[in-house]
DNA sequence: TGTACATCAGTGAACGCGCGTTCACTGATGTAC
DNA sequence: TGTACATCAGTGAACGCGCGTTCACTGATGTAC
């Protein structure tokens, strides 16, 4: 039952993929080898002809989940028109649509506790996403010094993973849209 | 083998410190109930005679841990100098101890993302906890119309979450330094 | 206050289950001639 | 270009292990008289 060689680099996609998703809605530790590969129409057995282990897969798992998000806000704040740049990435990361839907979102709110303890190989990949979304950030802090504006840029982001985080921990659904709101006014402001 | 009332209640104070304790140390799904029996001098058997399940216990041991934390930093706060309430608070939560400590330190960093898809006791003792931190924020804020002073508040302490998780997260220690720096400077300015 | 008995904290074996990983096997693909 | 054979993607059973939870049992504590 040998493969060809597009149809193995679309298998391993398919679970890179399967796994990126999987991982940031039930966290690393919250699903198995064996569900992953049945959700990606697979048997358990095979996973070893793609990764070493499950933690190489949690790796180019948030690598890839991380790509996507950190292009995706990239490229709103490229088109924002002039000056609203912070404002606008911060629109596309606190909102409830993000809050709600976990699987499609940013993998250090969604995995950043789990991930701090984790494999090296996990950790290089968010730090890796993290300092995308800070230079994304970085670029829309126009007329302060350099170094300000990186501090300043290492602490956005930072707030926006807090607030995003704490918006989905609280029980109290009110309560969750005033921290994106707060977050996106007041870490637009100078924090 | 009966104990006394005492000896009982020192029992199950001994469960929920230790639990407290793991549980930042290594999430809540890192830990096993033998594990954490056998840390408290017991054996896993009677573990039901004190709680209804992990997640009762979980509930518990967050409970405590931030009720340690946010007393802490309330009696910080209140001992500072006028109107340095809020650089005391950051300088409190965003320093090298904390970060290297999470078993010591604030649950909502340690296992934020964890519990944000946890038991719905676990998210209500971590809402409460987060308030604690709000509303103590939230008194260093003078001289501001009330509803703006909640919403800084509300993003301070999100921001502090986030920054002392990503100081934890990435995997380069000059990096993580910077942010704590960050952090402190940038929250108490406006953000 | 002293006695008889019910309560229950803690023990240790056992429950079924899912975990990450390994392995012998199958058979189509890729390669060497 | 055609043939023989090595490679290896995917299958499904199995490995040892630890998980949360249950239970029969022990014997000291607490309680009722």
């Amino acid at each position: 039952m040998r493969r060809s060689k597009e149809e193995t680099a679309e298998t391993r996609r398919r679970i890179i993929e399967t796994a990126a998703r999987e991982f940031r809605t039930h966290g690393i530790a919250g699903v198995g080898i064996a569900e992953l590969m049945a959700r990606s129409d697979l048997t358990h057995g095979g996973f070893y002809r793609h990764f070493a282990s499950k933690d190489a897969l949690a790796a180019e798992a948030c690598r890839e989940a991380l790509g996507e998000t950190t292009g995706q806000i990239a490229a709103a704040a490229d088109k924002a028109p002039e000056g609203r740049g912070l404002e606008t990435v911060l629109r596309r990361y606190l909102n409830k649509l993000h809050r709600d839907t976990p699987e499609k979102g940013c993998s250090l709110a969604a995995i950043g506790s789990e991930a701090a303890r984790g494999d090296g190989d996990v950790r290089a990949a968010m730090t890796e996403g993290y300092l995308s979304l800070v230079a994304t950030v970085r670029r829309q802090l126009t007329g302060l010094p350099s170094a300000e504006a990186e501090d300043r840029a290492l602490a956005i982001v930072a707030g926006m993973v807090g607030c995003l985080t704490m918006a989905r921990l609280v029980d109290d659904e009110d309560l969750s849209n005033r921290i994106l709101r707060a977050g996106r006014q007041h870490l637009a402001g100078g924090g």
